[in-house]
DNA sequence: ATATATTGATTTGATTATCGAATTAATAAT
DNA sequence: ATTATTAATTCGATAATCAAATCAATATAT
């Protein structure tokens, strides 16, 4: 087996145990894979709009708007508008969200800490330079090509019955069902 | 920064870039995402039970038997119940599934893998060996451990209303509603 | 400035994913 | 023979996901 395949077979080792990493972490917080990467989105960058989010999570804007209000309803985000361009909605992180993501019980990340820790500092610039060079390899191709390599699994949405807070999402027709 | 911090960018980054390309091509053959991995590991190892599918997509049995059946519909993978043991069903792809994965566009893994060839053969062996380091650091955690890394997105499954093939999957009450 | 196009977000409607719990059948253990 | 375990399916409920239609705000063109 040539070096490619090895290296095809390792990222998707790693692909599958984050994959996993992500699983366990969102039900041990009580929420769906996509709620958890919205909101680690969101906290990680302080505030977004919900198309910026929608890229960070690489979901469709109706997908992450529906994603994000499930999130509202549970009080781990907030929304408000933009002043300055009406358009765009700011995503925050509130503090209990905040609070989730800083608590949630990281056993995957430890893990990965503490091994890269153990390893001499020669080698651990090994190691991120190597996995620098993939990301650039990948990332290349991010903007305009693409497939295959994810042998893991993937995700989803929710319901919208009740609450599109934001004040009145649509002032100027505020409740009017068409 | 340190370079834990960068390491786990860098594992972000081929997530995500991954990711986007496991949705691409999904699209680009008209499956969904988890069908698409569905229908990837049947392919690889020729012939896999249900729950050894499950295992390798990391979903639960019923979301697998879901999809199963919605390739199974679309003719791109068949069942037959294992023999010597009747409670295994044995999922198989058809030619059409194998030329699926066969004729898709693997622009991202072409990609890849045009790049990976280009750098000089010592340096090859050198992002290979640190890539299966960082799997290995991550593959132990895998059974046991978790959480978060990805920023990534994922997937899903399918309907089930008309056919579940193999012959009578339950012999004994062929068709009895209850 | 007015009309036209573009951008940002939401809603709607339809499909698919996903899981837990209950069920069914087959095999294994006592 | 009972009893337990294992493998897969079904059912019911919820969440995810997208495309298309809609709405409002901003930008561009005429």
């Amino acid at each position: 087996m040539d070096s490619y395949q090895q290296l095809l077979i390792a990222l998707r080792r790693i692909n599958k145990a984050t994959d996993i990493g992500a699983k366990r972490l969102a039900k041990d917080t009580g929420l769906t894979t996509p709620q958890l990467h919205t909101l680690q989105a969101v906290s990680d960058a302080t505030s977004l709009t919900v198309g910026e989010v929608a890229r960070a999570i690489n979901l469709t804007l109706a997908t992450t708007t529906s994603i994000i209000n499930g999130l509202e309803r549970k009080g781990l985000l907030d929304k408000h508008r933009d002043v300055s361009d009406k358009r765009r909605v700011i995503v925050s992180s509130t503090i209990a969200g905040n609070k989730l993501i800083q608590d949630a019980p990281k056993t995957l990340q430890d893990l990965l800490e503490r091994r890269f820790g153990e390893l001499e500092t020669w080698e651990q610039s090994f190691v991120l330079a190597a996995l620098q060079r993939v990301a650039m390899l990948l990332d290349a191709a991010d903007i305009d090509a693409a497939p295959l390599l994810h042998t893991g699994a993937i995700e989803r949405i929710g319901d919208n019955s009740t609450g599109n807070a934001v004040d009145n999402v649509y002032p100027a027709q505020a409740a009017g069902s068409k």
